[in-house]
DNA sequence: CTGGTCCTTGTTACCGATAACAGGATACTA
DNA sequence: TAGTATCCTGTTATCGGTAACAAGGACCAG
């Protein structure tokens, strides 16, 4: 059996009390007293029983991580950034893949609330869909949306400009002499929904016609950026230059073009989202919309851990926006500004 | 505050141990009171507790994943198919990234092991530092190795016979001709040492000098195969050939090479080994060594849900070696059987 | 009518920690 | 020397479940 504090405390004929004061460094609690328990506690080996400690604190040290695919270098790069605020902090993650399920989602969340202190959520729902968060968050759940946030929901969130997102690689495209962009849109998620609004406004400024047969949904993961694209090109008409919701999908259409014999950045050219590792190496290195992916698990962490240790922020430095940039590689057609990329040395 | 057992029984007007008994479907109960129960339980929307359950039953439902390196993308996928037989069984995961270093490694795994019901353990560990993993194991810990293992531990595991990965590259390298093939070599683990000794096994058949020089040491990590083959270039003499301990290495090692101004698989061909997602549509396609990572984590997932759930299996089934297999894409110079690489199709 | 079995429910104690309060010892002050 | 402040330690109850045993009632056989 585990040693326990009981044990200890026996062992060193004091009570349980004592001992625990000396294992959490509490204040009220001799010097010396402490040196003596601390190390028996290391030569019995004893390690604390974090659910009994949970059960009488109601404080799991842990926070859970819904993502929507852990396959996706991007929630990876994320989760990273988190778990180097978390770790430091004394917190341990639990992680989820929804695999872009909502419903599987909403089990997930169900789940986790009740056995971790609080959940960095990248939710894979639509955005109307913000009845069960509103409930949860009204009985107290601690949440912090990450990169897929729902305006409706009052909620410490962390996200970039999607709508500028839709922006800048729309912008990209026309700016590179195209006239008929389409733009393979997302699911229901609210950052899809702004990605494609952004793609409309940069349409719109430039006066150019929004064409309703040139935007196609395909989902975000990559199987369905290249099913997309395989229908479209099947059913013909494809746009010259097409906007694709996000990194992983934009590979896949990539994938579907170059097996219809047709050539990325010329026949067809291609903007992605979120600069994914090995975005930069593929075959046709992807043009793409970037912000940093630290600093939003960063923040995302930050913010939990502010929430849970019941520090009040103001409600505006509850919402981060992180500012995106455009990196410019061959697969929109324009010329690769260097034959390795834009920023990889060294990694 | 949360429902709780009590509030249900008082609800009810009957005992705590009534209600708990209606909800774990206890033999013992009333099938009349089992549904009242749970009819009063869903309307106050109750949820146990999760650690108070644990203290009482030392049964956490929670299973730890320790992974070296969550970047890499065949990390994940052996993630992905723990996860797709530990959901079922009703068990959440607890995952922790130990970027390939050691001490990070058993501070993690010492800090899980009391959390959950069991752990599975791609290790970073040298094959002699089995002291730690060895206590733990006496001690009652429940552990599945997979990927990495220590041949010295009699601990349960799943892994590719790493031997014979070095053996399928090398053999390919040198069927092509190649006469000086080298080998950029992992760090400490076993599966570092195994996959080298295929090198020289694989030159040796063929009565091939085995060249110290033409062996270095870079690490596991994409940084490190990047950093490794900087400095072999910076030194010069760079063999035709290499075989390089994994992928992500081998693509760091790529960058490394086209950043000199030489073209992977003309001038240097490179093999890697795990087949990680996007290999194939890197601008050249790496060729690698494959075996299957959704068998290796789904069959990782059982033997350790056996262990916990105390059913002893012989010893033999308890080591599970999937067997390797050799694809063949264009950075080692052979020709690459159609454009678009294998087996990518309807991903 | 008594005693035993079966079925169901309740009682008590416990898992391993912590919070809140009580109390003993020592030292310092008036 | 009594009073009180300070510092440290112990006692008791509690968190929310579950195991083990006790016990009440219905039913049946002898």
């Amino acid at each position: 059996m585990r040693t326990t504090l009981a044990d200890i405390a026996r062992e060193l004929g004091v009570s349980k009390m004592t001992v625990s004061r000396a294992i959490n460094n509490h204040p009220l609690i001799n010097a010396d007293t402490r040196e003596r328990v601390l190390e028996v506690a290391h030569r019995m080996n004893y390690q604390p029983n974090q659910h009994a400690r949970a059960l009488a604190t109601s404080r799991s040290y842990l926070i859970g991580i819904v993502v929507p695919d852990l396959m996706n270098l991007y929630f990876a790069e994320v989760t990273r950034a988190i778990e180097s605020v978390a770790r430091p902090a004394g917190f341990q993650l639990l992680i989820c893949s929804t695999d872009e399920d909502p419903t599987r989602e909403i089990g997930q969340v169900d789940a986790l609330l009740h056995r971790t202190d609080g959940l960095i959520i990248s939710s894979a729902l639509a955005p109307t869909e913000t009845k069960s968060y509103r409930k949860m968050l009204e009985e107290g759940a601690r949440i912090v949306l990450v990169d897929r946030t729902m305006r409706k929901l009052r909620c410490p969130a962390v996200a970039t400009d999607n709508v500028r997102v839709g922006i800048l690689a729309t912008q990209h495209l026309i700016s590179l002499g195209h006239r008929r962009i389409g733009h393979l849109c997302g699911d229901g998620s609210s950052m899809s929904a702004e990605r494609r609004q952004g793609y409309e406004r940069a349409l719109a400024r430039q006066k150019l016609r929004i064409d309703e047969s040139l935007v196609r949904t395909c989902g975000l993961l990559e199987s369905e950026g290249y099913l997309a694209m395989r229908m479209w090109l099947a059913k013909g008409d494809v746009p010259e230059a097409i906007f694709v919701v996000n990194d992983p999908a934009a590979i896949g259409a990539m994938q579907a073009i170059e097996e219809a014999g047709l050539r990325v950045g010329k026949d067809v050219a291609l903007v992605g989202a979120g600069n994914i590792h090995y975005g930069d190496m593929l075959r046709v290195p992807l043009t793409t919309v970037s912000w940093s992916r630290s600093e939003m698990g960063q923040e995302a962490a930050r913010l939990l851990i502010q929430l849970i240790n019941g520090k009040a922020q103001s409600a505006k430095a509850q919402n981060i926006i992180l500012a995106p940039e455009l990196i410019v590689r061959s697969s929109c057609g324009a010329k690769s500004p260097g034959s390795a990329g834009t920023g990889t040395a060294g990694r």
